[in-house]
DNA sequence: AATGAAACACGTAACGG
DNA sequence: CCGTTACGTGTTTCATT
């Protein structure tokens, strides 16, 4: 991994519909030559795609929680992840170390539909819960390169 | 919130680096109506940025996990945010109701560096540690919209 | 608020160094 | 692997409805 595409990365993770032009005009190089960079990082996957960043509480999402879920069977297969992927309200979904099998990061309008969620969460991947509720996001998913 | 912005946010948040003229073809407007939507929705705060989404792995950085920390006295000022913002290891910081007062998202090298960070942690914010290590990402930041 | 058209900028591919 | 050139497409603005 070179310096040249660090810098490129550093670019795109902060505003990730920068030009080519402007990419290239940052980092010293032509808009084709720091095109072809970026086309090499998506091939090689270190790009895995671009997303919009929204604000949850303006699309009605009110509440946040992390839920650890540990399932009732540990000899039953450890599928939780696929059972559990249909459901949207999940955002995230981390396999961990320790007492609980996954961590969850979910999303809803209200404690009520928080409430629907952990037992459809439950009967889906035949677990308990242990559900942390987040009070406010002080900053979230922020760059991992300088 | 229309419908007609709801299906423009859900297109940026899968592809952060759609074209004007392609969100108009699939929301039947015209490049300009769609191009002044998605403005609004950037200039109301509903669109928050854009982000490349990267391959921590690809990037070194091998370790990921959740920190969550408790202030060793309760009477200071719990200014752990912003104490803790200038670390970059931290992608996320969450404010959370329960034990611990914070529940943050680490991403290291190698988990000598996580012993590493977790030292700084506690000494710049003055308090405990408890760490859960993430094993895998089953999906990450999935778009909270359909 | 949406459209359509015109001017401009950008993305993209081909080629040469 | 980078730069230049050239062409097609996307973006942006404005007048119009």
């Amino acid at each position: 991994m070179e310096a040249l595409d660090r810098r490129i990365l550093s670019l795109l993770a902060r505003d990730g519909r920068m030009s080519y032009t402007d990419i290239g005009k940052e980092t010293g190089l032509s808009t084709s030559a720091a095109q072809q960079r970026v086309r090499r990082l998506e091939q090689r996957g270190v790009i895995k795609g671009y997303r919009a960043v929204l604000d949850s509480a303006r699309l009605g999402h009110f509440v946040t929680a992390f839920v650890a879920i540990k399932p009732f069977d540990p000899s039953q297969a450890d599928d939780a992840p696929e059972r559990l992927a249909g459901i949207e309200e999940i955002i995230s979904c981390y396999s961990v170390a320790g007492e609980p099998s996954y961590l969850l990061k979910v999303q809803v309008e209200t404690m009520a539909h928080l409430e629907a969620l952990l037992a459809r969460i439950r009967a889906e991947a035949k677990c308990s819960t242990h559900t942390t509720t987040v009070l406010s996001t002080a900053y979230e998913n922020r760059p991992e390169i300088s």
